[in-house]
DNA sequence: AAAGCCGCCAACCGCCGTACT
DNA sequence: AAGTACGGCGGTTGGCGGCTT
C-alpha cells in the first residue's frame, strides 16, 4: 500500500516510494554488521538507491529491534491522550514513554483516531461540568465498566513503572485525581475479573490482525523474519 | 456490481537544532 | 564567528482497502 506498487526515481537516481523486501534485507543486514554511524553515507555503502533520511525512517519505524507491532492497547491510548494534553504534538516525546512505539505511528494514531476522541471528551466534559458530575465518565468515557477502568489503570501503572520518575509522578498524580482510581486496586482484585490476565492486563487488541492483505509485503514473510531477527538480536 | 467516499498509514518534505570544521 | 553536514522532528501527502450508496 502507500506509495504505489511501483517505486519511482527522482532526478538524482534516488528511489522513492514503498520499500521492497530486498531493500529491507539489505538495510537490516548492513546495520546488523556495521551499525549506522552515518545515515547519509549508509545507502551507498549498503547498496541502496535511497536517501539517508529514507533509510533512517525505514529503520526507525519498521525494522529496528524491539518495535511493537499490532494495535494499541487501551492503556497506550490513554497515555497518548494524557501526554498530548500535557505536551501537545511532541510525538517523539510521547513515543519515548511508550517502549516499542514510534513517533510516526503515534502521530498517525492521533490523527486517525485519538484526535476525534479527544474532541469528544472535551465536549462531554464541558457538558458534564454544566450538568451533574458523574465520576469516571469525565475522563474515561471509553470504558463502560469499573472492571475496564481497573484494568486500564493497572496496566497504565505497569507501563509507568518503566518510565522516568518525573513522568511517573505527574501521571500518577493525574490518575490519583480520577474519581475511581485507588492504589489499593491490586492484581489480586483484578484476578477476580473475567478475562484478566497478569501478563496482559489490558483490554487486549493486539491480536487483532491489521487490515493489510496477506500478500502485502509489509505484513508478510520478511516482516516475520525481521521480528525473528529482533528477538534474536535484542537491543543492539 | 460499480462508483464514490473515507479512513488508515507508510513515506516524503521542509525546517530546526546540534556538532564539527 | 560563520559555514556546513547531519540527525531528528512534525506536518503533510497520496495510494490502498473497506464501506456506503
Amino acid at each position: 500500500m502507500v506509495r504505489g506498487p511501483s517505486s519511482s526515481f527522482d532526478a538524482n537516481g534516488v528511489k522513492k516510494g514503498a520499500w521492497s523486501e530486498e531493500e529491507d534485507q539489505k538495510l537490516v543486514s548492513f546495520i546488523q554488521t556495521h551499525g549506522h554511524p552515518n545515515w547519509r553515507k549508509l545507502p551507498k555503502l549498503a547498496g541502496l538507491a535511497r536517501c539517508g533520511k529514507s533509510c533512517r525512517l525505514r529503520w526507525m519505524n519498521y525494522l529496528r529491534p524491539n518495535l511493537k507491532c499490532g494495535n494499541y492497547t487501551a492503556q497506550e491510548e490513554e497515555i497518548i491522550l494524557k501526554l498530548h494534553e500535557q505536551h501537545g504534538n511532541k510525538w517523539s516525546l510521547i513515543a519515548e514513554k511508550l517502549p516499542g512505539r514510534t513517533d510516526n505511528h503515534i502521530k498517525n494514531l492521533w490523527h486517525s483516531q485519538l484526535k476525534r476522541r479527544s474532541r469528544d471528551r472535551e465536549k462531554s466534559s464541558s457538558s458534564e461540568v454544566k450538568g451533574k458530575k458523574s465520576g469516571r465518565q469525565n475522563n474515561m468515557t471509553k470504558y463502560s465498566s469499573e472492571a475496564d477502568t481497573v484494568k486500564v489503570v493497572n496496566g497504565l501503572s505497569n507501563i509507568l513503572e518503566s518510565s522516568s520518575p518525573e513522568f511517573m509522578e505527574t501521571t500518577t498524580s493525574t490518575l490519583a485525581s480520577q474519581d475511581n482510581y485507588s492504589p489499593s486496586l491490586t492484581t489480586s482484585t483484578l484476578a477476580s475479573q473475567d478475562n484478566y490476565s497478569p501478563s496482559s492486563p489490558s483490554i487486549d487488541t493486539e491480536s487483532t490482525p491489521t487490515k493489510n492483505s496477506p500478500e502485502e509485503y509489509n505484513s508478510g514473510a520478511l516482516r516475520k523474519e525481521v521480528y525473528k531477527f529482533q528477538e534474536f538480536s535484542g537491543d543492539f
